[in-house]
DNA sequence: CGACGTACGACTGTAAACAGTCGACTTACA
DNA sequence: TGTAAGTCGACTGTTTACAGTCGTACGTCG
């Protein structure tokens, strides 16, 4: 019976804050909420065909990822990223992510990581030809992997609450730029660093991603 | 009218929501929900004499704190924090305060930041001789305003979502230990090295200093 | 004409009630 | 005696209802 993991557990039905909390992400970073709009929790309530109590804790969970800021009493608009703020977060970013690769150089078995990144890498290849919402969700499974690798799962939850405002960034910023940043080949570049272990090379790739990512972005 | 701002916004009450959330992050990082206890809503609201759906609202943001840990069937309990993950939390701090110390080198006006940063030590001097739980608050403010003081709202959101766990790790790791780890004049070498704007010497100091920290905590 | 007041509408804050699920304990039966 | 079915209690998931607050539009009085 082990190993059986994910089709067996198809029958854990998620709660309905957390079927609304996915619907909402989307909405938000899909442009379906564009930036500035301002949520009414009744209207959205109805819309999503839940109660408001059930509701207002995804609402809470989004307000904390960034994803909707909260004006005077208590009213939600969906986050505006100026330029300013996409340098911000692609900043946290990269010392997020930074941190990660130097992580996974010093671990023991560096064989079974490049093989899962590679394997990421693969899939991004695989949509290179697809949506935008496929291009980005497949490069940003790459770097959520770089994170879960190392095992730290502190780094992995920080990310995460990042990633929202990063898929947001992207799709906003990305929409008129036509962003074609997402290249298989600097990612593979990455990998290669972490193969070598060199602590010092690996920073330099990743920081250099990334400053090359926002600057695509804000420029 | 303008620049009467503290004193007259002291109007403002407080949602119980936000009150809640205030009362139950102290009584975890004080020890009066220990680590590991099960957490019983109908329990806690009748205790912090509030309604389940708005402590429900409160608890969703500790989980995502990481204060919180959730078991099956969406049972939360107080989370326990082992070596490795004490470790982990502080390599993290050490990536968002090394790219906090970093930024405010880059900074055009270094006597704000240093200024700031002085009168925040001071703050940490008066409270040298008080309890364990003084002392640590002031220590944070201190590395709350580092991060604030960078202007990056991302960076100190980040920081802000990861200080329960960072309070956590002190205060119970640092009990028995006997916490002395948070010296004045570590502090003071870090200003200094920014006001150098020596950005690779910033970052050497701010890792060791985390380093040192982590180091006492779980040694 | 302008300042003040007032009634109404729109939302959020908060509370209380209902429903479903899992575990523990008990009981019946072989 | 051991095992399977059944019942009870304890929680969480979810919904519905109520209260309070702020803005707005209109009306009144100076």
């Amino acid at each position: 019976m082990a190993g059986l993991t994910a089709p067996l557990l198809g029958l854990e039905k998620k709660s309905l804050r957390e079927q609304a909390l996915a619907a909402l992400r989307t909405a938000i970073t899909s442009g379906e909420l564009e930036p500035g709009r301002h949520l009414v929790e009744t209207e959205l309530s109805e819309m999503l065909q839940i109660s408001r109590g059930t509701l207002r804790e995804a609402l809470r969970q989004l307000e904390q990822e960034g994803l909707l800021s909260a004006g005077p009493r208590g009213r939600l608009s969906v986050r505006h990223l100026d330029e300013k703020e996409i340098r911000d977060i692609f900043a946290v970013r990269a010392a997020l992510e930074s941190l990660a690769a130097r992580t996974l150089c010093e671990l023991p078995d560096r064989q079974h990581v490049t093989q899962s990144l590679h394997k990421a890498i693969d899939a991004m290849s695989a949509t290179a030809d697809g949506t935008l919402e496929e291009r980005i969700e497949s490069d940003l499974e790459f770097h959520r992997t770089l994170c879960r690798l190392t095992g730290n799962e502190t780094l992995l939850h920080s990310w995460q609450s990042l990633e929202g405002s990063i898929r947001m960034s992207i799709m906003f910023a990305g929409r008129e730029k036509g962003v074609s940043n997402m290249s298989v080949d600097r990612h593979r570049d990455i990998v290669a660093a972490i193969d070598t272990g060199d602590a010092a090379l690996v920073r330099k790739t990743i920081l250099e991603h990334m400053d090359t990512a926002a600057a695509t972005l804000v420029s």
